[in-house]
DNA sequence: CAGACAGCTGAGAGCGCTCTCTCGGTCAGT
DNA sequence: ACTGACCGAGAGAGCGCTCTCAGCTGTCTG
């Protein structure tokens, strides 16, 4: 075996010196090639090409990054408490349009699960210590603290949703990919109108999540003065969901459709429907919210539902990103939010 | 503002050699205390640690793994091109006792997420270019590539499921972390025969699952030479539980228990065993695997199954990585695969 | 009290890469 | 044929850190 000084071996990583070595050139020629090849003439160019192949060269991520600053990581910071972060679809299909989006951008994926608010030390000095070039945050709660900390460590980041900021001022913003909660909301009140319903009740999610309230104020956009006694509060479980349209059901018997602020308490108030006797959506029509395969589709009958592009978020949220990243270092107070929101639609399905 | 040569200036992040010029000691010192501090006596090292927490210093990582060759990170690949691998609470739980025990250790988990085989060039890639230390890797299919390209990358691994080797020989053996699927089997088994059951029907889960076999082997060795009309089989859905059911009440009326091999398709079962009009435990007792919380206490009646520690297993995976991480570096040939059972225990409910 | 031996500390050499700066060569313009 | 412009390639200086090695001080033994 000639695993002794040879250059080719396994276990010593060839390095740039030893390409340049190989192909007859300067370092600095193959440092230029490996980087695109921008001003070295083809024939040069083509020997090193030829060299990096036959010794397998990998540039050293390390040493790269000590000198340009730059990590080509990305951290992805999942700050829910609960357990259902993940196994909901929702963050599932997120996550992996970040995942996708992230890989065409040659960059990786540090994932940050945050252990409850005393974490967040943690993650202040991983942020701050300059590891990563940027940070995804997905705002959950309205009081969380995780936007401002984030903020404070001065690291590029994107939300997820709109933050609902504590205390916040207009000039703190944060840029972030939310969907139209506020026009979906809207277009399923509106789709609801159109099959020709007259008591239209809302379940609510929780109050403290910007994307539940800006349904709700869709909901009471179309329906100015809408009964408050329509409304019942859920908090986006399917329990919940139950709940809320027995307490609905108790209060106002006649009403004829329902729009749930999301797909998971719509099939679980389409259970209670049943029970009662209630044909959907002969009876009492039903919209959902969110599109979630797995349960929209599932459900006996199908729900209708505003569709809002999961997976196109998370993408959204990475190519923002590189957009801060590969602008020039803005100046403090020269900030530009250039948050997105997407559009939503309408799936018809049988429930409404 | 004095943010000019500042050291103390944010922006401009202070180095070793800044907090050295601050203690007035040499550059090797702060290093030292920043790194344990073994070998510096007490004045001294509280002097520099009094600088390093004023100048708020954060080693430069790049730097650091420069140097030493260590990233201080790990890669979690997640194979499968299904959408339910996150979904599933199965992994979501091993994801998450895997970012806790990394933390412990004071690594990053980058996340891997492969796109279909085509992409293994990538992770193959990734891994080939010393980006992290190890990896952890969930065996899921056995005919899947990946056990093997990760070892052609050299990078240490650690498996979650015994892997089962496309053409594996055996001394090609990879530390894994299991449960004792086997064993479990057996106790689910023997629980049925404990309470009288004498017609014990199986459902399989995929055959290409060593968990699915291993569990189906436990259920043979304690039923030998059983009848094969009693088992049929699912691929661990719960619409699958369902199908084998109706198809095992077709074959065999008069079975009295039923060990599925996981609790979703337990109660895809135990629907089947409901429309039928059969009470359980009553006419049929029914036995599930894994314990997912979600699941086995939310069926009707609560499933009695055999539990996983399924964080354990994901914080243990890390913890057998680091073992081999921190020995010196194994001679080829001196594999200590080490891989570890983990003890799995049956929990009474309701269903048996 | 001298000699030896620890125990600390500092100096300096890189880790592998990028990037600026310089220099040599080529080509067009006069 | 000569000058200036320009482009391509190489030399060299670090990026911030670790780690070996030499030197220095202080202590213990003979």
């Amino acid at each position: 075996m000639s695993t002794m000084s040879d250059p080719t071996a396994a276990g010593a990583r060839p390095t740039l010196e030893a390409v340049a070595a190989h192909a007859g050139v300067s370092r600095a020629t193959v440092s230029r090639v490996v980087n695109g090849g921008a001003g070295v003439r083809q024939p040069l160019a083509e020997k090193v090409r030829r060299a990096v192949e036959e010794l397998g060269y990998v540039p050293n991520h390390a040493a790269r990054t000590l000198v340009t600053r730059r990590n080509g990581a990305v951290a992805v910071i999942i700050a829910e408490p609960e357990f259902r972060i993940f196994s909901d679809p929702f963050f599932e299909q997120q996550v992996r349009g970040i995942s996708r989006e992230l890989t065409a951008h040659d960059s990786q994926l540090v994932l940050l699960w945050v252990e409850g608010p005393g974490d967040y030390d943690r993650i202040a000095r991983y942020l701050g210590g300059g590891h990563v070039d940027g940070a995804l945050a997905f705002s959950v709660h309205n009081d969380d603290e995780l936007p401002s900390i984030i903020r404070r460590t001065g690291v590029p980041a994107v939300f997820g949703g709109r933050p609902g900021w504590p205390g916040a001022t207009a000039d703190q913003a944060v840029p972030y990919v939310d969907c139209d909660n506020r026009g979906g909301g809207r277009l399923a009140v509106r789709h609801l109108l159109d099959l020709g319903r007259e008591r239209i009740a809302h379940i609510a999610g929780p109050r403290d999540q910007t994307s539940a309230l800006d349904r709700g104020d869709g909901y009471r956009d179309v329906l100015l003065g809408a009964d408050p006694g329509l409304t019942a509060q859920g908090d986006f479980t399917a329990a919940s969901g139950a709940r809320a349209m027995a307490e609905l059901l108790e209060r106002r018997p006649r009403l004829d459709a329902v729009f749930a602020a999301n797909d998971l308490m719509a099939s679980g108030a389409l259970g209670v429907l049943r029970e009662r006797g209630l044909r959907v959506p002969e009876d009492v029509a039903l919209v959902g919210f969110d599109d979630v395969v797995s349960v929209a589709e599932s459900t006996d009958p199908p729900l209708t539902t505003v569709r809002q592009d999961i997976e196109g978020m998370g993408r959204l949220m990475v190519r923002l990103l590189m957009r801060v990243l590969h602008q020039v270092e803005p100046e403090p107070g020269a900030d530009t939010p250039g948050s997105v929101i997407m559009p939503v639609e309408l799936v018809r399905r049988a429930s409404a």
